[in-house]
DNA sequence: AGGCACGTGAAACTTTCGGTAAAAAGCGAT
DNA sequence: ATCGCTTTTTACCGAAAGTTTCACGTGCCT
């Protein structure tokens, strides 16, 4: 069960817009791809889909670039995987008929529980994490 | 965050040779091939992936086939997956030195979540379940 | 010894991933 | 209006991983 560096690229780029939520101007595309060592070509596809799912808007020519469309509290890290993958956890098995029941369960039981710790990791949590101890759940 | 069909596989072989357990005889790798849909020279490949790692044995020659190395109870859906991938979560963020430390400590937690459940769901267990109505947890 | 089934490795194929490039289009200022 | 800056869109490519199949070697049991 692998996740992709697309994932990982997407999360750093919302983590690098948190920083500058609060200042309230755009960042460009390059200079938050080279901060976060994102090759800013492949980090414009990413952006792209987080516009699409109403995570990041953008602002176009001079001063442009792209910022957060919610404050970081209500961004979780299941909402950026799902809008990278569609989904946050996935397996042929549960769209195969001839998976048998017992195991589908087995599936759908890991499914649930990535996706309700996934969803409740805020990145404003993630912020608030940075300079502190972290407490393990 | 996608999981292969060979796991998928795996855990399907594994629960076909949990049937025959109480038997005590071999199953042959065409027939539990056939059984579950799954390609009998691919099963193979995954089958020995599965004794290497003290979930299966063999017997060879006539009457030879597949059977469990351990009770049922003993054989978690973890250990299954860690027997085909190595690992059950991975990602290329925890082993990049630019991952930021906040962002890998999220991707830790998701990591220990999948490891607990994914241990704690037994093959004994999901026999029972087999007929049972599930509960979820 | 003879057959039966596992064991092993590699070739062929398909799909996905990671990344690059370039042209099209919007916004603001001169 | 036009020029420069940025995003947007699209297409493409190579590499890697995953899936499948095949052929042949090896060991066990009768």
């Amino acid at each position: 069960m692998k996740l992709s560096v697309k994932s990982d690229y997407a999360a750093r780029a919302v983590l690098g817009l948190c920083r500058h939520y609060a200042s309230g101007n755009a960042v460009r595309v390059e200079d938050l791809g080279t901060e976060h060592g994102i090759p800013p070509n492949y980090l414009v596809q990413i952006l792209i889909e987080l516009k699409a799912q109403g995570i990041a808007k953008s602002v176009r020519g001079k001063e442009g670039g792209y910022l957060l469309a919610r404050p970081p509290g209500e961004i979780t890290l299941g909402q950026v995987i799902r809008a990278i993958h569609g989904t946050v956890f996935d397996t042929p098995a549960l769209s195969d008929p001839k998976c048998p029941p017992e195991l589908r369960k087995a599936w759908n039981s890991l499914q649930t529980t990535l996706n309700t710790t996934a969803d409740s990791i805020t990145f404003q949590r993630l912020q608030e994490d940075s300079g502190e101890k972290m407490y393990y759940i």
